[in-house]
DNA sequence: TAGAATAATATTGTTGACATTAAGACATGA
DNA sequence: TCATGTCTTAATGTCAACAATATTATTCTA
């Protein structure tokens, strides 16, 4: 009982002595001692990160299940690395919401009750009318509607085959995230990729009946519209409807499973 | 120039070997091996906790300046504790948005840029907007209105004077930290304070003159107003107003001092 | 003197050992 | 049979030392 704990994943790929090259340094030559040089994010990712992306995926996936214990030593061995980086990683996910650390108890998958899975997408549903207002008083909005179209087009086509559902919900998370990071805000980029990472499972859900999926392909065409009208009301509510109708079918099928997740 | 570091603030109360109680454990005798009791949170925090709830105050408070760097080994020294819970601690300040972690580089107080200020105050006010809602939608509302009385009978007297000015602050954000506990959503608590804390500097700086302050307590009026009506557009509309006012006044004050803090 | 190469130093990253604590197994007694 | 207490086991918490890297200081050269 005490052996064969790991190896959930098969990207156990010696993570250790990788001597990633540090970064290529513009032989600028000057060291500037100010505070921050900021801006110019590190190339090479640390290893906690990488750990952590792993990690992420695996949860996302569903190879760790909601509310499963991660131990340190496990995946430390798993990666041939000490607990240390292991620990930071965690930390990492616990900011992205994926595990809660308690003292003590060390990490788990977060498991969310019906309760907070609303929360959540209610908190999305603002940031979603928030980020179609953004974009639809930007003057340059034509400009990123084209690089939304391909994808907003492409919608249509995978709503009837249940077969593609995975597809689809794959591109809509994609426009979602490209749309995001078009608002212009940062910030706003950084909590809804989180917040639509921890939801990912249930929109999943919510998306598996092929009227769903049409609901949601129209709304999308709604607001993409509503934008392009230049719109900011309308933008607003309807992307915030999108989120609305999105978490109304999630808990619907989540409670079609089981009363309390 | 080498020793001579840290005791930046009269907080260094010798962490180590505290002996916090363990948990009085109500003595259910029996043992819940599934996977998440949840629920009840650790009463007794952790070190790194405490550690960071310390800096988080000289963070806030500007003892700690912005785009400052905060160096392991000096933390480590001054609360008599080895490195690693210190970075425990800093990744505990990272998730709160209160310093930015960089590979090889280490922790740095945040220094936001006007317009990432801006950016946080746009998400904030979709949030409020939010929250108004959600509270004036509450059939408990009255109960809950209840409570934030006193605070907002308290801000109206708190504007005139300027030597109140602090306090006037004070107020307000415990009121909307109340509030925001008030509206149910528990993740919603979370990122706000946390949107909060991060931009307290600013809202001070936007509160400096009677005028705001005598309009920000106005806002409030409208606010609680609203959700008393149970009028929750106009709630969602107000409270979404009071923060951009906030913005606004922020804003301004920051581009009065220079062009690009 | 200015600028670049180089050395010195300081700081973060990682590790393995040990301390502390929680969870489970076992035994005892009502 | 159930509750209580002890013991065992396994996990997290902390530490100090070392490795790898960034930053600063120095030296060298044009």
């Amino acid at each position: 009982m005490k052996g064969a704990k790991g190896v959930k994943n098969g990207t156990m790929t010696e993570m250790r002595h990788e001597r990633r090259r540090a970064t290529p340094r513009p032989a600028t030559g000057r060291s500037a001692n100010r505070a921050l040089p900021a801006e110019l994010q590190p190339l090479t990712r640390s290893l906690p990160e990488q750990i952590a992306s792993t990690l992420s995926a695996r949860i996302v996936s569903g190879t760790y299940q909601p509310g499963e214990r991660i131990m340190e030593q496990g995946v430390a061995a798993e990666f041939a690395v000490s607990r240390g980086p292991i620990r930071e990683a965690l930390r990492l996910l616990e900011k992205d919401g994926l595990v809660v650390i308690l003292p003590r108890r060390g990490a788990q998958v977060t498991k969310l009750t019906v309760e907070e899975v609303r929360e959540i997408f209610d908190i999305r549903a603002a940031l979603h009318g928030l980020r179609a207002r953004l974009i639809a008083e930007d003057p340059d909005r034509t400009r990123i509607l084209d690089t939304l179209k391909p994808f907003v087009e492409q919608l249509p086509k995978l709503c009837r085959d249940s077969q593609h559902a995975d597809e689809y919900v794959e591109t809509s998370f994609k426009l979602s995230s490209l749309m995001t990071a078009s608002s212009g805000n940062k910030r706003l980029t950084t909590i809804m990729s989180s917040l639509a990472l921890q939801t990912l499972r249930y929109t999943r859900l919510g998306l598996s009946t092929p009227q769903r999926r049409k609901q949601s392909a129209h709304n999308w065409q709604l607001v993409t519209k509503a934008i392009r009208d230049g719109d900011a009301t309308a933008a607003e509510k309807i992307g915030r409807q999108l989120v609305v109708d999105s978490r109304n079918a999630a808990i619907r099928e989540l409670q079609k499973l089981h009363g309390g997740e």
